[in-house]
DNA sequence: ATCGGCTCGCGCAA
DNA sequence: TGCGCGAAGCCGAT
């Protein structure tokens, strides 16, 4: 079921007799669950034509490096070879993503793309959006209910997007049928050359695809892509490793996840985050499957609530505040509660590098930077307590903010992602309520190192944390320290 | 161990 | 205009 809010045409242009019906996939880059791909291919059928896919891949992506292009390229191959088993051609192509675009469509009777929710997204659909001359439409395929059906405005927070979203899950959470593209009426109306010749002009098109690594390393070079940040030996790209880690999250965690998924030295998540971010699996998709397991309903709902409510509530913030990635993107309460405690005194200030390298004099801190540089992921209670720190010892609020929305695009591998600009603003107080006023946060909700040892086994996770940053041969003075002392810096005396 | 208060503004009821 | 209540907590009183 493709609901009419999911589309919408972005121009005025016509639909031509032309050759083949364009999908330039970008933000939703899947073969399954993708409503994009699914309306491209019932246009195609209706218009007895073929369906040729097209993915842009941008030199210089702000801020990705090669773990975020290792990470994509794995999912685009196989994303590439499962639409070739389903009859349909896609080209990975190196260029400027509007003028791909533009140019693929050339002998286009129509083009489709799908919804991400950046900026530079919205952007390159603009761009597009003007230089594309057939008929161009957009389909949502990135959350369960589309942003703009949820709500016409910036939500306050997730108590009252909530209500909205939930009535209209009945009709949205909905399942998403495969059709066939009608090879027999399409195949012919388009030859391997004349193929070739539509991505001539448009870039480099990305051919080889070697077995084993699939050969992502020379691409990556090729691209120019910051080669400091490897790519994550703990996260495999691509949508059969999602699916993998989505049947193991529902068999073995999902009945316990709503009791200890904020547990660090549990692995109670289901790491969806890179495999969403990346578009590599539907949340729909995923959504349905919690739904329809057979464990516990409450935890299916505390996930669910996760998934949609709180996943969605960040799309609607990128998608209304054009500063999410920004300090005065913050709601004003937040940005008044900061400038009153400006000149408040700071025990500790770190700058952004020793940040980065896990310098400072917390072990419980230091373990989290550390597991995000090393896997790809931070877990997702000590996102939360890092950035509260990173608040509390750093020059100021506004350093704060660029620190961790700078580490978080980095390292993690769901960087550059509408949660993570979401969860970053969270530690500042967006989308949350004021508590008890205190030096530097006010009345912004604060986090210490004895919650974590009140509620968990914290010290086993910096142990843990500390044996596989030494296994992925990370070699820092603070991961010495780690290994030595994990007492948050104090006596074990004390505890 | 458990509990209430802290603090702001939205959204609904009236 | 008043009132209830909220994404993950902290702290002091009991």
């Amino acid at each position: 079921m493709i609901h009419s809010e999911r589309i919408r045409p972005l121009n005025n242009n016509a639909v031509y007799d032309k050759k083949f019906v364009l999908y330039w996939m970008q933000a939703s880059a899947r073969a399954g669950y993708n409503h994009a791909l699914e309306y491209a291919i019932k246009k195609a059928n209706e218009l007895k034509k073929t369906l040729i896919v097209i993915f842009a891949l941008t030199p210089g992506f702000p801020g990705a490096n090669a773990r975020h292009y290792h990470f994509m390229l794995e999912g685009l191959f196989e994303t590439r070879n499962a639409l070739l088993k389903r009859g349909i051609k896609m080209a990975i192509v190196i260029g400027n993503p509007p003028d791909i675009a533009a140019s693929a469509s050339k002998e286009a009777c129509l083009a489709i793309t799908d919804m991400g929710y950046l900026k530079i997204q919205r952007l390159w659909r603009r761009e597009a959006a003007e230089k594309i001359k057939c008929a161009f439409i957009q389909v949502e395929s990135d959350v369960i209910v589309p942003v703009e059906t949820a709500s016409n405005k910036e939500e306050f927070a997730a108590r009252t997007i909530r209500p909205k979203i939930t009535r209209l899950l009945e009709k949205f959470l909905a399942p998403l049928n495969e059709t066939r593209l009608d090879l027999r009426s399409a195949g012919s109306n388009i030859k391997d050359k004349e193929y070739s010749n539509i991505f001539k002009n448009a870039g480099e098109e990305i051919i080889p695809c070697p077995s084993g690594d699939h050969g992502t390393g020379a691409i990556i070079k090729n691209l120019g892509a910051d080669p400091s940040v490897k790519p994550s030996s703990f996260y495999r790209g691509g949508a059969a490793a999602a699916l993998k880690l989505l049947e193991e999250f529902i068999e073995n965690k999902l009945d316990d996840y709503a009791g200890l998924r904020n547990d660090p030295s549990l692995g109670f998540l289901s790491n969806m985050s890179p495999y969403l971010h990346f578009g590599q699996i539907s949340p729909l998709y995923i959504a349905l499957k919690v739904k329809e397991s057979q464990k516990k309903k409450t935890a299916a709902d505390v996930y669910l609530e996760e998934i949609i409510v709180r996943r969605e509530l960040s799309m609607n913030f990128c998608h209304y505040n054009d500063n999410y990635d920004s300090f005065e993107g913050l709601p004003e309460w937040v940005l008044k509660n900061f400038r009153e405690r400006e000149n408040d005194r700071r025990e500790y200030i770190y700058t952004s590098e020793e940040f980065e390298k896990a310098m400072t004099h917390d072990h419980y801190w230091n373990a989290a930077q550390l597991e995000m540089a090393a896997t790809g992921k931070m877990h997702n209670y000590m996102r939360m307590y890092w950035g509260k720190k990173i608040i509390e010892w750093s020059e100021n609020p506004r350093e704060a903010f660029k620190t961790a929305i700078y580490l978080n695009n980095r390292y993690e591998l769901d960087g550059r992602d509408p949660n993570g600009f979401a969860g970053v603003a969270w530690c500042f107080g967006k989308h949350d309520r004021p508590w008890t006023k205190r030096p530097i946060f006010g009345s912004v909700r604060y986090m210490n190192e004895n919650g974590l040892r009140r509620k968990f086994d914290i010290e086993s996770y910096v142990k843990k944390t500390a044996e596989l940053c030494r296994a992925e041969g990370v070699e820092l003075p603070s991961l010495t320290h780690l290994m030595e002392k994990n007492h948050g810096g104090r006596n074990p005396e004390e505890i």
